[in-house]
DNA sequence: CAGGATCCACACGGATACTG
DNA sequence: CAGTATCCGTGTGGATCCTG
């Protein structure tokens, strides 16, 4: 994993926080999770109506990306053993808990999202030019 | 217990933040930039300087994330032309104002990653027994 | 309906060697 | 010192077909 050498050691809580967070990403900086994570914000849901809510994920990687949330204890699956199957998708409170760290996120993008992606046309512009 | 609520169509403000989170996410969710922005924090530094604070990246791999902080706007390249060559790297406004939701995330895992790897030995476990 | 199983493409990222 | 260039293994994720 990470390995920190304790060169120039900065403040140590910070260099905690850091090695959390990257932590946590590794967890849920895929391409799925943080979203459903929140679109379940609002109660439970089912397989394909989760698939239809996240629009165009493959129903491989919803089915890795929840297999995934239930390991980590962020989402329950409920199997009513019925003819067709039904199952559940839930949030446990740990999967709650997330989500309010998620929304700053959400709210930091949406105030500077735009900043960006000006400063990405300007940046190609100016490596264009070379 | 699943009395379910009637499936509602999500807010959608809620869903536009989804969006957002994503294509947050799907800049600073790669291994290295987020641990970077942290340990800018404290004030500019140069290359090598990165590359042992951060410990365990490859210098492409540094090059490559830097460069793509740099084209965000989150983070400055000032080259002195002097031999050795020097670059300082160092936040910009908005590269700092991304450390306070990191650090919120960085609180939730602080918080609850014991939970979450408690969740994944047991879900193992529970696995394992099949 | 809710997946499992397979195949495959490509992006991500590590290791190494070289340069101004 | 601060990169570039190149090679290459691996993981991530899409597409498709199959099943209880």
């Amino acid at each position: 994993m990470l390995e920190h050498k304790e060169v120039t050691v900065p403040d140590p809580r910070l260099h905690v926080d850091c090695r959390k967070v990257s932590q946590v990403l590794a967890r849920i900086g895929d391409k799925w999770s943080v979203l459903i994570v929140m679109l379940l914000g609002d109660g439970p849901h089912r397989f394909n109506e989760i698939k239809r809510m996240v629009g165009g994920i493959s129903q491989r990687m919803l089915t890795l990306t929840l297999k995934g949330l239930e390991r980590d204890g962020l989402v329950t699956r409920t199997v009513f053993p019925t003819i067709p199957p039904r199952v559940d998708y839930e949030l446990t409170d740990l999967g709650r808990s997330l989500r309010e760290p998620v929304l700053g996120l959400g709210q930091w993008a949406q105030t500077h999202m735009a900043e960006i992606e000006e400063a990405r046309v300007k940046f190609d512009r100016r490596v264009e030019r070379t």
